[in-house]
DNA sequence: CATAAGTCGTACTCCGATGTACGACTTCCA
DNA sequence: TGGAAGTCGTACATCGGAGTACGACTTATG
């Protein structure tokens, strides 16, 4: 929590801190079992230090993923969610999509050490928006509502993580994830206009 | 490989093999980082027997996965796949989301363990089933078109993975898993019709 | 029933990663 | 500028799992 407002640091504390948390999103982010060390160094840190401000590898890694998640939620905020719900899920999507390539490994990382509560709480607030803007557009009458909500919010994320794994596997091109997860999210929602 | 006709091996040996496999079937699919000796004692085996057998924990793995494929293969191949693509597609998910549940933690081991080539290569047979009852269905106009096929194949196996999930984390009831699967893969699968 | 094949306990080595202890050094900042 | 705060190397204890070595025992099977 950065509201915390812990016990006042030194200035150099402070900004090590945020480089090891750094740190551990990009390594993390890209091999889930990059060790401490290996995050250490890749924050151009000593292992000691690491451990100074973080007691053990579970406390590092709540702190990546919450801090993803953090800037994650920044990013999503900008997004202008009025309008035609479509076309507003279609916006959101747009800038969702990258985050989940970015941090997909962390979260796995997160579920082999954190527990699953935790990871839950933390996603709550992405996991929201997106449950209100399907809401909304259920009301509107544009996406369906014979599937539980649940499984309608959940699909999304899968859908995204999928896209991003094909990404990663170099069988969906860059340039090509967003189209092809919009015209899937959007199809899924859509409601049967039969 | 089955096929392979090895050396002749003592009745018991064979038993114990099938044994072993199985339990590492079963164990792996439940925790993808139990230990060879978990996979031992759940075969009622000791561990050195179980390293006369597999030289080592990744052709274990890989034994593990290419029975689960093949008894996959097996089940699937009773599947009635003609007729209007639609309904066979329900009925290819109806006996497919079950194998996914039940492996998808063993597919998580062997992606930490083996190439990533082996297991798509131990993949290829239902991929090409899936892939060939859509191209049907794109030849009758009864799925779209537009994206691509690759990704049409590989949504259905994240669409069901994702259910699986939900599953495990109790947010979606196991007697709702066909259903939402089938629904929401005909919705990714059909053809605009606008 | 003899013997080759297989079982499997005990007891190692090896390995990498986690986390701790200590202490000398550097840097901030009041 | 002096002392507190922070850095960080070296060295260590620990842990768990992988894989090996040995050897005595049991069992299938010709």
């Amino acid at each position: 929590m950065p509201t915390a407002a812990g016990p006042r640091r030194r200035a150099d504390a402070e900004r090590n801190i945020a480089r090891i948390v750094s740190a551990a999103r990009e390594s993390l982010g890209t091999d889930p079992h990059a060790s401490i060390d290996d995050i250490a160094k890749a924050a151009g840190v000593g292992r000691m230090t690491l451990y100074g401000h973080f007691r053990n590898r579970a406390e590092l890694v709540e702190a990546a993923l919450a801090e993803a998640l953090r800037a994650g939620e920044e990013a999503l905020s900008a997004v202008d969610l009025g309008g035609d719900a479509q076309d507003a899920l279609t916006r959101l999507l747009d800038s969702s999509w990258a985050l989940v390539v970015e941090s997909m490994s962390l979260l796995a990382a997160a579920q082999g050490t954190l527990p699953v509560g935790r990871i839950r709480e933390l996603h709550a607030a992405p996991a929201q928006r997106v449950e209100e803007l399907i809401r909304r557009g259920q009301d509107e009458g544009a996406f369906r509502t014979d599937l539980p909500i649940t499984w309608l919010v959940s699909v999304v994320h899968h859908v995204m993580k999928g896209a991003a794994e094909e990404n990663r596997a170099k069988r969906l091109k860059t340039e090509d994830v967003a189209h092809v997860v919009t015209a899937t999210v959007l199809s899924i929602l859509a409601a049967p206009h039969a």
